[in-house]
DNA sequence: AGTCACTTAATAGTAATACAAATAGCTTGA
DNA sequence: TCAAGCTATTTGTATTACTATTAAGTGACT
């Protein structure tokens, strides 16, 4: 039963969460335009070959994160794109490899201008004392990695200093956004073309300050390592 | 008159949301604990008394929030705090009422505070032709209500200005924002005891920056209205 | 002719059951 | 002692049947 799919989806996760990829990429890319009907269930199930159980909780899936409504005698329409909710991993990975990678990933660099400092801030202020060890062993891996370097090692200590900022802002907002981040790292900055330098001395400046309880001084100090950051973009081609 | 918002606010919802909504509250209220393993799905059943089928996608629903995790022969999880996607509206609403409010009402100003200027600064470089017109009738609309004041009304078009100021933003991460920030307005400032003014001054001059393309005008009116709306707070203290 | 209540048909929602797949922990044998 | 294999338990998938909701069409009544 299960056969075509394995190849295509690669993944060997459960069969509705590869269905629900399928049509998610459908609608992300506008395969299928905003406000369409897609055809019933049993059109589906027949289309993907699985029965109406997966193909239901694919659906539901896709409409907790805002991409699709259904009622019934009218069927599952495709929502407009204000309600698909890009501010979560899962989709964030299904976007991967369609539409405009780069117009994505300058979508991101301009939410994390915005909130990245203010995090970073709110950090020094309410980090716990678990969270300032963590921070502080990673970040004394990335002044050790800086000097034997190795991007791979690299970019995952980075990743990890960035997601422990969110995580120790203490502000339940910023919390999903440590998820967010790590999936931009691993679908797009990664495929990209951007091979950083290190920044370890911006990184030091936000650490120490983030250590010492300075909220001004860590906001500024993020606010560079952006501005560093946003010179290494990919020109827009 | 617009999204899907008004349906999921309602009462009468699909059973596995009900059931849904019970389990997030109990885990959101900390009743059951992060890591914890949650009963089987047959007793669960017994419990809610509903199908295995709703019971499956009730718990579908939480983990396509990062609430739960399910592994065959070891049961359903709780996951620990960082993974709850608490920038997904529907979650948001199922918060209302349990924990500290003022204290979700707090982080949510200050993730405005990072997020609404800049905000208002695309908005002003990105808005589309269309966007502008509806911005434009939501302010005139505010302009009269100001006049012959109305709470209701004020509270309606006010948070319809501040929606379509993130939907104008053109970028896809601000869009969900949007909805966040309708759930906050009607589950928990409506609660609330703040009874704001109009605030129609600073407004205007959002409004005139944007209209005007004028970016750095547009976030700095955003600055002023929000710090103006901080010394609104209900004191906690 | 218009409008309102009623019926119809189409679609999603719920239920119940059976079987398949995965895996933590035990059991067995070298 | 350890590793390979077995077993029991839990989630995953499939199938079928029935219920609830509702857009649209029908017809009686005004």
């Amino acid at each position: 039963m299960h056969n075509a799919f394995e190849e295509i989806a690669g993944g060997k996760r459960s069969l509705h969460v590869q269905v629900a990829r399928e049509i998610a990429r459908k609608i992300l890319s506008g395969e299928v335009a905003e406000n369409e009907i897609i055809p019933g269930e049993m059109i589906l199930c027949g289309q993907f070959k699985v029965s109406r159980t997966s193909l239901r909780e694919a659906i539901k899936l896709l409409t907790s994160k805002g991409l699709l409504e259904s009622k019934p005698k009218v069927g599952t329409r495709v929502t407009s794109r204000e309600n698909w909710n890009f501010l979560d991993s899962q989709l964030l990975d299904w976007l991967t490899g369609i539409g405009d990678n780069n117009a994505v990933y300058r979508d991101f660099l301009s939410l994390r201008n915005a909130l990245e400092p203010e995090a970073a801030a709110l950090a020094a202020e309410n980090a716990t004392a678990e969270q300032r060890i963590l921070l502080s062993a990673t970040f004394q891996q990335m002044d050790y990695i800086s000097k034997n370097f190795d991007l791979e090692r690299w970019t995952e200590a980075d990743m990890e200093f960035h997601r422990l900022i969110f995580l120790s802002t203490g502000n339940s907002f910023y919390l999903p956004l440590a998820n967010v981040l790590c999936t931009m790292f691993k679908s797009f900055i990664a495929h990209s073309s951007i091979k950083g330098s290190t920044c370890i001395g911006e990184h030091r400046a936000i650490y120490s300050a983030i250590m010492a309880g300075d909220a001004n001084k860590a906001r500024q100090a993020n606010v560079e390592l952006l501005s560093k950051s946003k010179r290494r973009l990919p020109s827009t081609d």
